[in-house]
RNA sequence: GGCGGUGUAGCUCAGCUGGUAGAGCAUGCGGCUCAUAUCCGCAGAGUCCGGGGUUCGAGUCCCUGCACCGCCA
């Protein structure tokens, strides 16, 4: 059992600038990646960008740039985005790198030793102009290009291809004995219904495009962009040097719903094909509509993560999007929502719950936090504590947030059951002591729970029980004990954590 | 067309192996004053998609119909 987690979000394609979609998953994968740090493993986790293939190449000549050009843009932006978001990647592989293309070309000859990939021809339809290949589907009704609307055609050309037809036994006993290799559930289903259906193997070259990874065997051909971009699961570790299989196999691989054929299916067969272990397991996270509506260009509601963590707060927007569905499914994205949520839970319970508890510390006690105590409380916080770790294991982001409001709650109602003002009014001093005490110890919790999902607000509130450490530093094996308030700690004047928004 | 899923309070959803319907938000009323006019308590409302069946008893199991969604063809 390796002592490491290794989680990653799919490489995004550069053709399209970042939007709600990317940011959602690099979002939750920061999310698991500072939770499994947080339990004290070491984690090692991945992003980065996919610049090959046809949709680049054409682009950038429309734009008069190379596609290296167009991708540096581009991939400037991504990494802009990480970094305003808090995303704590380790590293950002890009495909046009050098150590990518090492590791590509390694898996292929490993595959190609194996005996599993064969010359044959590849037949699809084809628009001339945009020199693009269209399947049937992607046609949709009077076979047009979906991109310029022209009549297209039936064309073949020489391919390579990858014998996927013999993996799948293989792949149905991967799935049948991992019942968790695909998540959530109803993908699970789907992929063992596609793999029963029959695999047919994979054409994985491109003659249309000079814009890729050239086969080392037949520089006409550059490798097909999803061979090329799901190596970088594996480029991005090392791979093939030595150290990678100290991180491989991937504990989790976050992706959307739209890309789970490649990962759930193409993708562990090219590594059986190789003699590598295949992912843990991979995830398919739901989609985003927007007020009620489909994302998309032509209707113009794409909703651009930048302006959002602006509007509304970085924190503020990661909790939202980890609050409002539950992991796996889709959900709505809507200005209401967003400032409901910021007001009634992140203001209102929590950050009020801070403001309060501090300021009666601060008033009451000088500041200063009492000697440890126990109450009811305890057991509360540690069973939250119990669940939330669970439930994180689980993926479970948002029951897992539902357990630490269900603490906050907790603690609002004991405040109001134990009435420190009316304590202190009577002197009963040390009754005050105790029940601040548990309220702050209480606050301790959250603020390693939800450090994960809102990691600048959880150090500011961290400072404020006068910590002057970097709370991701902490391990829960070593701070999710009651009692670890030390005694006599200054607290600080609260500052409103969230401020609450105009409707 | 094949396979899978969903349909529960105004909204979003929980309801594990069957036993007199739950939460959050929203709405109304009451309480406190430490706090970001915050917090706490109480209340209302639901033919649990329709129909049939099994059972002493069915959101919960079976059959069927309708609606919506996903994957595949």
């Amino acid at each position: 059992m390796k002592d490491t987690f290794y989680v990653t979000t799919p490489i995004y394609y550069v053709n399209d600038v970042p939007h709600i979609g990317h940011a959602y998953t690099t979002i939750a994968a920061d999310v698991l990646a500072r939770y499994k740090r947080l339990c004290g493993l070491k984690t090692f986790f991945l992003t980065g960008t996919d610049e090959h293939g046809q949709k680049i190449e054409k682009a950038a000549r429309e734009l008069g740039i190379t596609p290296k050009e167009l991708a540096d843009g581009v991939v400037g932006r991504f990494k802009d985005l990480w970094r305003i978001l808090e995303i704590s990647n380790d590293d950002f592989i890009r495909t046009t790198e050098p150590r990518h293309e090492r590791a590509v070309l390694e898996l292929f000859n490993r595959i190609w030793k194996k005996g599993d990939i064969y010359l044959g021809e590849y037949e699809d339809w084809y628009c001339v102009p945009c020199e693009s290949f269209w399947t049937e589907k992607e046609l949709g009704e009077g076979r047009r290009c979906p991109e310029c609307g022209r009549q297209v055609d039936r064309l073949r050309e020489k391919s390579y291809f990858f014998r996927l037809s013999r993996y799948q036994e293989p792949l149905l006993r991967l799935l049948e004995e991992n019942p968790n290799f695909v998540k959530p559930q109803s993908r699970y289903n789907e992929v063992l219904s596609f793999v029963k259906g029959g695999l047919k193997d994979l054409s994985i070259s491109r003659m249309t495009s000079r814009w890729g990874i050239p086969l080392p065997n037949d520089p006409d051909c550059v490798l097909y962009v999803w061979f090329d971009a799901l190596v970088n699961y594996l480029s991005g570790i090392g791979f093939p040097e030595e150290g990678y299989e100290k991180i491989w196999p991937a504990d989790c691989h976050l992706i959307g719903k739209d890309i789970l054929r490649f990962h759930a299916i193409y993708w562990p067969a090219f590594l059986m094909s190789a003699g590598l272990p295949v992912p843990r397991m991979v995830f398919a996270h739901g989609w985003w509509t927007v007020e009620g509506q489909k994302m998309s260009k032509s209707l113009g509601n794409v909703v651009d993560p930048y302006e959002m963590a602006e509007r509304y707060g970085v924190d503020q927007f990661r909790y939202f999007l980890m609050r409002e569905v539950s992991f796996g499914l889709d959900g709505d994205f809507s200005q209401r929502a967003i400032v409901n949520r910021i007001n009634s839970e992140l203001a209102n319970d929590f950050g009020n719950l801070v403001s309060r508890t501090l300021a009666m510390v601060r008033r009451y006690l000088g500041g200063r936090i009492p000697s440890p105590s126990d109450g009811q409380l305890r057991q509360k916080a540690l069973h939250t504590l119990e669940e939330y770790r669970k439930l994180m294991d689980d993926l479970s982001f948002q029951r897992a947030l539902l357990a630490v409001w269900e603490l906050i709650g907790s603690v609002n109602k004991y405040i109001d059951s134990t009435a420190p003002w009316s304590l202190y009014k009577e002197k009963r001093i040390r009754e005050l002591k105790e029940a601040l005490y548990n309220c702050l110890e209480c606050l301790r919790f959250v603020a390693l729970m939800v450090y994960p999902f809102m990691p600048r607000s959880a150090q500011r509130l961290w400072e404020m029980l006068g910590f002057r450490n970097g709370i991701e530093g902490e391990t829960i094996d070593k701070s999710g004990t009651w009692g670890g308030l030390p005694e006599g700690q200054e607290v600080a004047e609260p500052t409103p954590l969230f401020p609450r928004m105009e409707v």
